[in-house]
Formats: C-alpha cells, sequence, structure tokens
DNA sequence: ATTGCAGTTTACGTTAACGTAAGTTATATT
DNA sequence: AATATAACTTACGTTAACGTAAACTGCAAT
C-alpha cells in the first residue's frame, strides 16, 4: 500500500481556480479553510480542494463568505446536536429558496437577451441594406467621376 | 381618451420592492435612473419601474450596478451604430455564459443540499432513537427511587 | 402659525472581499 | 556561499453598494 500524497501547495490551487495566494489565504483567515502546516508552509488535502470549489461556485451565486462557510459546515459530521440539526434543515430550505429564485431570474434573463439579441440582428440587417445603398450611392458617384 | 398617470413616488417604488429610498436613489447617481421631476420630487415612470425592477434582478444574480446599466441600456432603441450593435451582440453571448455556468453552479448546489438534508434526517432519526433510549433510562431511574 | 410628513441634498461612515506593498524565512539551485 | 523562488506575516489601501446623519424645502392638516 503505497502513500497517496494527494496535496496541493497554496499556488497550486490558486493556479488551477485561477484566483491569487492571497484570496486563498483570505479564505483561511474567515476560517473557510485550514489546511496543515509543514513547518510554515500550508498543505492543503483533496478536502480542503473541493471546499475552495464550493466556495467559488458559492461566489459565482453570490453567496458571501459567512454563507458559503455555512454550506460547508453542512457538508461535514459531527453537528449531531437535535436543534442545530433542524435549524441545519431550515437553513437547507431557505437555500433551496434562494436557488429557485435565481432559477427563475435567469430563465426571465435569458429570455431578455433572446429579445435583445433579436433586435440586436434586425437593427444590423437594416442597417446593413443602408449600408449597401449608400455603397451604391458611392459607387455610382465613383462612375460619374 | 383619458390620462394614464401610471406614475410613481421614490417611497412606493421602494416599499413595493423592499428597498430603501437611498437605493434607488444611488441607481440614480449611478445613472441607471433617470426618473423626471415635479418641482423637485422624482416622479418615476412605469418603464423606470421596470428598469429597478431589473436592477434588482441583476443584483440577486451577482451583476454590478455598471453590468446592469448596460442590461438596461441594450434593451433599449437608438443604438443604431454597427459597431455598438456587434458589441452587444458579444456582450449578450458573454451573458448567456455567465447565466449557464451559473445553471450548473444551481444544480449542483441543489444536489448537495439534497444530500446534506437526507444525512441531516438520518442523523435526526438516530438521535432519536438515542433520545428515546435516554428518555428510558431516566424512566427506569425515577421508578427506582 | 406650527406641527408633521415626505422628499431633497450633501457628505462622511461602513462592510466585504480582497489588492498591494514591505520585510522575513525556508528550500533549492547554480 | 550566493541567488533565486515560493511561501510567509503584517498591515495599510481600495472598491462597490449602500447606511446614516444633518440640515433644508414644500405642503397638508390641526
Amino acid at each position: 500500500m503505497a502513500k497517496e500524497a494527494n496535496t496541493y501547495s497554496i499556488s497550486e490551487l490558486a493556479q488551477e481556480f485561477n484566483v491569487t495566494t492571497r484570496t486563498i489565504r483570505h479564505y483561511e483567515d474567515m476560517s473557510l479553510l485550514l489546511p496543515t502546516r509543514q513547518g510554515q508552509k500550508r498543505i492543503y488535502s483533496a478536502a480542503d480542494r473541493t471546499k475552495l470549489k464550493l466556495i467559488l461556485r458559492g461566489k459565482r451565486l453570490g453567496l458571501s463568505l459567512p454563507e458559503s462557510r455555512e454550506l460547508i459546515n453542512m457538508y461535514e459530521p459531527g453537528r449531531s446536536n437535535v436543534d442545530q440539526l433542524r435549524r441545519t434543515l431550515q437553513y437547507i430550505g431557505a437555500q433551496r429558496q434562494k436557488l429557485s429564485q435565481q432559477l427563475q431570474d435567469i430563465h426571465k434573463m435569458l429570455g431578455d437577451l433572446d429579445d435583445a439579441e433579436a433586435g440586436c440582428k434586425h437593427e444590423l440587417s437594416t442597417l446593413h441594406n443602408v449600408d449597401l445603398q449608400e455603397l451604391e450611392h458611392l459607387q455610382q458617384h465613383a462612375d460619374k467621376t
């Protein structure tokens, strides 16, 4: 049984996810990540990498860092407290609501984009006709001289 | 033909969309809205109301105010410039990409929420069993005294 | 006339999420 | 040994999107 290292340096993760090392350290400051250390250097596990991925996904969806922290902690075990579990279930429901609202928003916006695109293309085509007319004028003018 | 007023005061819009008047004025400062005036007071048209709705939708999807401004301007006429139209089409495409990325993110996160919920409910059920066992102990203890 | 809203302007304050710079340390390479 | 490279800590700076406070202006009802 060989040792499966499967760890990452901070710059490896930074490269992979296209963020700065400062950003990753900031997430640690905000208690979203807690990599082990090798001397002074941070060593990130596969789990850490996944957490980072979740944070960035949350960011794309407009979550704050505390919100992402909540979600990450949810996915982890060891909350064995009934009240806390109930609160977590509440939170899950709330998040679902937000996401379904976002789904609606996205579909509406996609519709709007379709309309806008159609409008643009239409205008473009009429403008092209104008261009062609102007071009003909120019050519006639050129013919005359 | 009667006149259809269909205008709003700033506080009416604020109430309807659950934002502060400060927020609405801020959008004006950022050139997202440009209501007419009745003396000093701002008068918002139905079009202004729609714009506000678009801004807030954009906000829910993580757009910045300049981005929302772009989108709003897109939906309006009078850009009759070929280059500008092409750039707008580009922008539309980019937005679509972002939205489809968000769609993916949302579906993934919804899946994660399902998992988390299942985990929670499972833990809750086992904890309830523990509670029941403890309850029995307590009752037996109470019986003894 | 005054009290009380609803609205206005001006301007400084606040928070989140990093950016950026300066100085330090550890490891590897020439 | 010296230099480079990557990482580290500390700490002040920046930007967006408003919040908040202060002081002013109508207009309406008491």
